[in-house]
DNA sequence: CATCTGTTATAGTTATAGTATAACAGATGA
DNA sequence: TCATCTGTTATACTATAACTATAACAGATG
């Protein structure tokens, strides 16, 4: 049941915001299906060799943006309802995020078709993972 | 010749990372054209209201990207041979950019139609800023 | 020679990230 | 009943990043 968490310590980016991708990451990839559990925050800290409020961290944040549910018993659950669906508050962070990676391509003279391209690579690599678990 | 820069000190980006942003989306939009000057950091610093250094770290940053010449005694100027081209570290930095946030919108069900568009709109926005000016 | 440029150095504040313990409260299973 | 698991909360400490505040230097310009 270990998960397949990949942490560079030497990143800029924080542990905590690279827990939070992975995590995410396995939920699209379908590697972690709705309903199903993580590891407890102790566990999960202790695989990885980091503190558990490092890992608590990470989860409050998913549990915030509806990926997970915590029972404060139970424990932690991919949530059972799936992911919620985007709306115009997200579409909006989206697109915010995308404004600096577009400005530079285009600077960087790469066009939208090839930029498209990309994009597109990265949703079949996404889907491959699930055809294939 | 004062700048089209809106920094949010509520923001929790750095101010220096928004000022990069802020450039090279003026640089993509053709706002500043390559060979151009820029505000020195004494008087960009003074017209945002913030301190020599923080200015001096984004240039510094843009500098090393290629997107400007630093002269010591001249000034800060646009690349008048224009921002190098992408090459495959490019490539693999943007990837691992759109990464996390491909992996969300899967999640959240935003199909690559989608978010292809909302791409394409990001795009067109840039360029009609060119045909304007 | 005063004034502009970028650059460098030093120092201080504030906030964030991460760690280290410890304790609490509720549920579970032996 | 009791040890053990869960998340949660609190406190404290270190390290680093971001930002500011001065000050000074060196080279070019008018």
């Amino acid at each position: 049941m270990n998960v397949f968490i990949n942490l560079d310590f030497e990143s800029k980016e924080p542990i905590y915001v690279q827990l939070i991708h992975q995590i995410i990451e396995g939920i699209a990839k379908g590697k972690i299906q709705p309903g199903e559990a993580l590891p407890s925050v102790r566990s999960l800290a202790a695989d990885i060799g980091i503190n558990l409020h490092t890992v608590n961290k990470a989860y409050q944040h998913l549990k915030q943006e509806g990926f997970i549910l915590i029972h404060r018993q139970k424990g932690v659950v991919v949530n059972p309802e799936g992911v919620p669906e985007a709306d115009d508050a997200y579409r909006d962070q989206l697109k915010s995020k995308l404004h600096p990676l577009i400005a530079e391509s285009i600077c960087r003279k790469v066009s939208e078709q090839e930029f498209s391209e990309l994009c597109s690579q990265l949703f079949t690599e996404f889907n491959e993972g699930k055809g294939g678990k």
